[in-house]
DNA sequence: GAGTGGTCTAGACCACATT
DNA sequence: ATGTGGTCTAGACCACTCT
């Protein structure tokens, strides 16, 4: 039987872990090793106080934590059980272009390409939930690596929920942060494509050939109406997302 | 000044909330009354225990749990504050090849090209953190959806953690559903970029043309160690992730 | 009734930051 | 020295489930 309080003692320099940390480490290594499968019943916490040495509430934080992470299921009344292997989601975080470029030592710089009010076309109406004809802002941007294109951004906003978008400055904020400012709730939908360059994508990324690009379309939600929609593309051979 | 406990005594119908879940409510209520605004600094534990007539451990819970969250920060020595508006990360949430196609009503299929073991070669040895030249399982799948190849799965397997990666059955149950079964605690990382087809992903795809495809680096980690590692090649005109 | 988890308290000691 | 948050305890009462 392993001493769980030994840290207390015998290693006053490395800074020991708290106690309701070593009962999740134990737990956990229970579950890695397959000690402990899937549906399996946990020892009750007054076993483990038993056991370990550790006092009720102690114990109780640790699986508690352990449950509100997922990793566990407890049932009032009846015990605490190892969670069914839960089919996760595999998430790709999408992080900020001047996050990515900063993130590696780059200098961020956008161009403002065109930046107006135009009557919305029909498939950009579909994507905005507008009806076709009406005002909308649309911006076009260049951002860049050290001077290197490294994306188009592609923007539709509507005049409803930014008036004051083009008056905007972009140069040093993006219009994606612009946006989250403003709206703390806003939430997003994706759609990547790949797709090989145009010659207009060719021209304002300064690319020499076809290219094999990724394109990430991007929603911005407020509730249920569409505040903007985006259409990202990125050459293939100069940048990647992780 | 309100009465915290009163629910204890005169509603005996309705459920009355925890104490703890009565003080997030109390702070967040004043966060979004704006009389809290960013950066605020809350009162002390020991002033709301004073304020409020809860003991300590019950405040420091509800605290502890809002900090969890994202609604405030706390340094030990000096207070607690409400947290800076968060720029919310926009995730992606990447869905299981069989998932896609039978979420439009298609017919999942998994040709097994081949399954093998080999010694590892140089570049993958890194990506899965192995020495040189000692044994790994690669597997070779190519998915298709009614009949039309839609994804190349190009997959290494740790001998190590899964011994039995080359006598599975792959054509109903995917390897990355294989995985998640075997390990619960399975986290991913994963790198996107764009490339245009070469003559084996025209002949695994069949594919007629050199066409964009969307590339996707997928790392499956038990804890510091790589499991596996796979390379899914998704023809850009036949598919869109979403 | 016995066993489970859910909450709460009053006090304690500690690490850390500021004055 | 004072005030802050971080942890931990020993015990209590409760709600719930199962037998």
């Amino acid at each position: 039987m392993p001493h769980f309080k030994s840290q207390k003692d015998d290693r006053p320099y490395s800074p020991p872990k708290p106690l309701y940390e070593q009962v999740k480490s134990y737990v956990l290594k229970n579950m890695e090793s397959g000690e402990w499968p899937a549906y399996f019943q946990l020892p009750s916490e007054h076993t483990l106080v038993r056991e370990m040495g550790i006092s009720r509430m102690t114990i109780h934080r640790a699986l508690r934590e352990l449950t509100q992470a997922g990793y566990l299921e407890r049932i009032q009344g009846v015990g605490t059980f190892v969670a069914a292997p839960k089919k996760q989601p595999k998430t790709l975080e999408l992080r900020e272009i001047e996050d990515v470029i900063s993130g590696h030592g780059g200098r961020h710089q956008c161009d403002v390409h065109f930046l107006q009010e135009e009557p919305i076309e029909k498939d950009a109406a579909a994507l905005m939930a507008m009806t076709p004809g009406k005002g909308v802002y649309r911006s076009y941007f260049v951002h860049r690596d050290n001077g290197l294109p490294v994306m188009l951004e592609d923007r539709y906003v509507s005049p409803q929920f930014m008036p004051e978008y083009l008056e905007m400055e972009f140069t040093h904020m993006t219009a994606d942060t612009h946006l989250s400012r403003k709206f703390a709730l806003l939430s997003h939908s994706h759609v990547i494509q790949a797709a090989v360059s145009n010659a207009e994508i060719n021209h304002f990324l300064e690319l020499e050939a076809t290219t094999a690009c990724i394109v990430i379309n991007r929603k911005s939600w407020l509730g249920e109406d569409v505040v903007s929609a985006a259409r990202l593309v990125f050459p293939g051979n100069r940048i990647q997302l992780t």
